[in-house]
DNA sequence: CCCCCCCC
């Protein structure tokens, strides 16, 4: 590639690369001889408004609000829907989101109007290897490179070796952004709807995932709750972008999934193994998982609640080599204890440990434990 | 931004 080509490059396609040379044989001419064609090259480019065609090519782990104008190559690694807007002047603008990562990590990028044009045309896919030329400034989710009418973003052949920092479960606290972690598929919630506090209506789902460190509840938001119809229990699925808050009513920490994080099944091999706990160690308020084999079976009941709905609830008793404890089955749950006999092998999965009828302990086996008859 | 551990 020769100089001006590889500076023409750097223009994202403004002008067509003839319109180009003519322009720099211009300069060339207009300076008299006084510069080479490289320097006319630049000097055309920055006429264009793209200024930083001399400027080095960093790595993502170095780009921070403060270097302003950045070049770099990555590798596209989520590809986010574009959405329009109405400016102030009456104009409709277009704003799309891609997530870069090179060797050294990830970051957003943000492409305005007709760069935005290039990932509503199918121009961008995961995978692609990019030449990019934006600026950097402080985003919703960290540092974040905006793309707009002098960026430049530009397939190119050079292949990226990508490491998107991928953190383990256990690894995960409260207020951490920019969240890669992948997990085995342990429960996939119902869907529910509210309202949000400007009226409209949201959409709020949640999955368990685990992997070798523990397991971590999922929030997915509005459309994010779309992103659990392809999968089933046990894929192994990966976070990207997620973050991290604590659940103010279970004071656990949760990965959250908004706009700017996606959810997606992968290859990569992930062990997750239950952790099972003896009935005899188990204290009132925590979640537990026990192993073990029916000593007790009571009967289904129906009963009203409070708020008028009805529900079911049958109580059964659960053994191992250490103790005895009583399990309140709630709604379809209930049902089980008719499918029960003494001494079937069974797992109960994250049921809440309370003092329940005569101050016992008890378990509560409610719709977010799972219960595996073996 | 939601769920909210409920029975006898």
């Amino acid at each position: 590639m020769d100089e001006i080509t590889e500076i023409y490059n750097k223009l994202g396609g403004i002008i067509s690369e003839d319109d180009f040379r003519k322009k720099v044989e211009e300069k060339v001419e207009q300076m008299s001889g006084l510069c080479d064609v490289k320097t006319a090259a630049m000097l055309v480019a920055h006429d264009l408004g793209v200024t930083d065609t001399a400027k080095e090519v960093i790595k993502i782990k170095d780009i921070n609000p403060e270097i302003g104008n950045v070049n770099f190559v990555a590798k596209v690694v989520s590809v986010f829907d574009v959405r329009e807007f109405n400016r102030n002047d009456g104009t409709i603008g277009k704003v799309g989101n891609l997530m870069v990562a090179d060797d050294t990590g990830s970051i957003r990028l943000t492409l305005w109007d007709e760069r935005a044009d290039l990932i509503k045309n199918g121009n961008i896919e995961v995978g692609d290897c990019m030449e990019i030329s934006g600026y950097a400034k402080d985003g919703y989710s960290g540092t974040e490179v905006n793309i707009g009418r002098y960026g430049v973003i530009n397939t190119t052949d050079q292949n990226i070796e990508v490491r998107l920092d991928s953190q383990k479960i256990s690894e995960i606290r409260d207020g951490m952004g920019d969240i890669n972690v992948s997990g085995k598929l342990l429960d996939i919630s119902d869907v529910r709807t509210f309202q949000k506090k400007d009226g409209s209506q949201g959409r709020v789902g949640n999955i368990l995932i685990g992997d070798e460190t523990g397991k971590i509840r999922v929030t997915l938001w509005d459309e994010k709750v779309d992103s659990t119809k392809e999968m089933k229990l046990d894929d192994t699925i990966e976070i990207i972008n997620g973050y991290a808050r604590t659940n103010n009513f279970s004071q656990q920490v949760e990965i959250q999934i908004g706009n700017h994080g996606v959810l997606r099944k992968t290859d990569a091999e992930v062990e997750y193994r239950e952790n099972f706990t003896p009935i005899a160690d188990i204290i009132p308020g925590e979640s537990y998982s026990i192993e073990g084999s029916v000593s007790g079976l009571g009967e289904l009941r129906e009963f009203d609640r409070d708020d008028g709905t009805t529900n079911m609830v049958s109580n059964i008793y659960v053994s191992d080599d250490t103790g005895r404890i009583r399990i309140a089955l709630w709604g379809d749950h209930a049902l089980l204890v008719d499918e029960l006999d003494i001494d079937t092998p069974i797992q109960i999965i994250d049921a809440y440990s309370k003092a329940g009828f005569n101050d016992e302990i008890e378990l509560s086996a409610g719709n977010r434990t799972r219960i595996t008859i073996m």
